[in-house]
DNA sequence: CGAAAAACTTGAAGTACTTCAAGAAAAGTA
DNA sequence: TACTTTTCTTGAAGTACTTCAAGTTTTTCG
């Protein structure tokens, strides 16, 4: 069973004739490890569903040095929002952390699919309540919680991506130095 | 004009029979300067339209501290929005930071409401979009700028806010010390 | 398999902030 | 108007991290 098609029945319900629909409008594509799906300055016109792998949203600072601040697994949708909604260009980077397969659609096909099965308008929205209840709980905890404990809280709550990322990238993500998580890691802090 | 319809009409189209429709499934709150719309613990079952004043939605921290998280002003939706969701208990609370009128509508009744007009499940989702999008921006500016740059920042950007709201608050916003601004306004740093 | 690249570790030195304490200024209220 | 509360300021001392540089381990891939 496709991926996405369960996971829109999650949040509301659809029948094969709809199912179909929706799939035609999507394009699967693969990407390999290191390879980016956005690109700083690009428009982001398209919205991604993650079928498989693990990717990652980052930044270039004015540093040198790259800063990650999202990550997506299966079943997750990542794009852009405020690129792909008024077609600006993005400063996000998207990369593929591992091989994965995602379903992309573009920002007109996207609009079109939403025209011919409204009923999806609810599932986006509902998607979009949780990714945005989340990102607000996000930032709780960087504001209250210690480098330490923003680790140990990720540990507890979201172990697969410590085993699945690099750690650089997940220090990167919880906003302190590869070497500071090292420290955390072996107890010299 | 209602300024709750005036701006749904800015993302999609809306009559005057629907408009009643819509704001028959809303009350209008009053709340005084430091009230709370929502206190920690308790579930947020309600989703708030600024109609006139600013609110702040805030943590309190185990040192005894708050923490504000986010700014809320006239035209923008404000919720825990996993909270709103899922029924459970809010860690934030909302607070009026001027007197404020609002429009309030209960999980209930929003659902109620989108099962009579499935066209708003578009406009939500575009209102969702967008917080998401600047959702993403804040964690970029968080993460790649010092204390010093955000506060200029928000100066440009939002000078409204400074005027506004008391410094102590968009400090804590900013992620640094009320004292620490003290010394960026008056150059000592 | 072996070589190269990527990721992780360690300690020493530095810094961008925080915390505390106290006083001054501004705003709210009777 | 004066009194109270809230907000803002200042300097001194402290700290949770960062940065740098170098070495070690692990992973990738021809």
């Amino acid at each position: 069973m496709n991926s996405l098609i369960s996971h829109i029945q999650k949040f509301i319900p659809l029948n094969n004739e709809e199912a179909e629909i929706v799939l035609s409008y999507f394009k699967i594509e693969k990407f390999k490890k290191k390879q980016l799906l956005l690109q700083e300055n690009q428009i982001c016109n398209k919205q991604y569903f993650i079928v498989n792998g693990c990717v990652r949203f980052y930044i270039n600072t004015t540093k040198g040095t790259e800063q990650t601040t999202q990550f997506g697994i299966e079943n997750w949708w990542i794009t852009d929002y405020l690129s792909f909604q008024y077609l600006t260009p993005s400063s996000f980077n998207i990369q593929a952390i591992e091989n994965i397969e995602i379903l992309s659609i573009e920002r007109n096909s996207f609009e079109a699919l939403l025209e011919r099965l409204p009923k999806l308008e609810k599932y986006f929205r509902l998607v979009l309540q949780k990714s945005f209840g989340a990102a607000q709980v996000r930032i709780k905890y960087l504001f209250t919680m210690s480098a330490e404990e923003r680790f140990h809280h990720m540990n507890d709550y979201f172990p697969e991506f410590i085993q699945r990322v690099p750690q650089y990238m997940i220090a990167s993500y919880l906003d302190f130095s590869a070497e500071f998580m090292s420290k955390i890691r072996s107890g010299k802090v």
